[in-house]
DNA sequence: CCATTAAGATACT
DNA sequence: AGTATCTTAATGG
């Protein structure tokens, strides 16, 4: 079976970097992902990364969606960017490049799969790979301009914006229209509270865009 | 049944 | 927008 999985691995790197449309990875380069990745599997929810780890490793999504998300000391969390397949965390390109501890944590937001490149091999291909290098330049300011998008949706007070965002992507990662969450979980990624989430909840639902149920959220197709 | 917990309501900041 | 408090409703023993 581990065989089996091996042969598999190239198969869903050269679909990944295909879909990558510009210049797709080497042969050279892919073969050495083939040898040096270390494929893992989450169930939805599991922790990826605690906070406060020291990375060796850049992790690149292979399927499934993974959040990232700050933590704030003893109360608060904060949603970062989501990563979704072919994607890879500029946080932790930004810890390896400093050899620091992560500033983040990532959880898994649906089952998902990650192919995780050790430190060194990264360093090494940036040099060796212009493919690789452009991935990783690229990935790293896609991430950066989330995060601005992120930083100024809660700088200039759109809660409500970010509410209908969220709810969006969530029904893109998980593919359904019906969200099982509840609305204190809302409230803590986008840190705010559960009454003023359950408040733009119910005017959202009285717009029509969604109906209410308990543990569920349903989406209707109106935007 | 009862305990737990999600979500609604109201009022104040 | 956020907090505090109370009430109501759903869920799972």
């Amino acid at each position: 079976m581990a065989t089996s999985k091996c042969l598999n691995i190239q198969a869903i790197i050269l679909n990944l970097s295909q879909t990558l449309e510009e210049s797709s990875f080497e042969p050279a380069l892919l073969e050495a992902i083939n040898r040096d990745g270390i494929r893992k599997r989450y169930k939805a929810d599991a922790v990826i990364l605690e906070a406060g780890t020291l990375v060796n490793s850049l992790p690149l999504v292979l399927e499934g969606a993974i959040r990232v998300m700050r933590r704030d000391e003893e109360d608060g969390e904060l949603l970062l960017y989501y990563l979704e397949a072919g994607e890879t965390c500029a946080a932790t390109i930004s810890c390896c490049m400093g050899n620091q501890r992560s500033n983040i944590h990532a959880i898994a937001e649906t089952d998902c799969e990650v192919l995780f490149i050790p430190i060194q091999r990264m360093d090494e291909w940036v040099a060796k790979y212009p493919s690789w290098r452009n991935f990783i330049f690229r990935s790293f300011s896609e991430r950066f301009d989330e995060l601005l998008g992120a930083v100024d949706s809660v700088a200039f007070g759109g809660l409500e914006e970010r509410l209908s965002n969220l709810l969006r992507d969530k029904a893109l990662f998980h593919n359904t229209n019906s969200l099982s969450i509840t609305h204190q979980q809302l409230a803590e990624e986008l840190h705010s509270s559960r009454v003023v989430i359950s408040r733009l909840l119910k005017s959202f639902e009285q717009l029509g865009k969604i109906r209410i149920h308990r543990n569920r959220i349903e989406l209707l197709n109106k935007s």
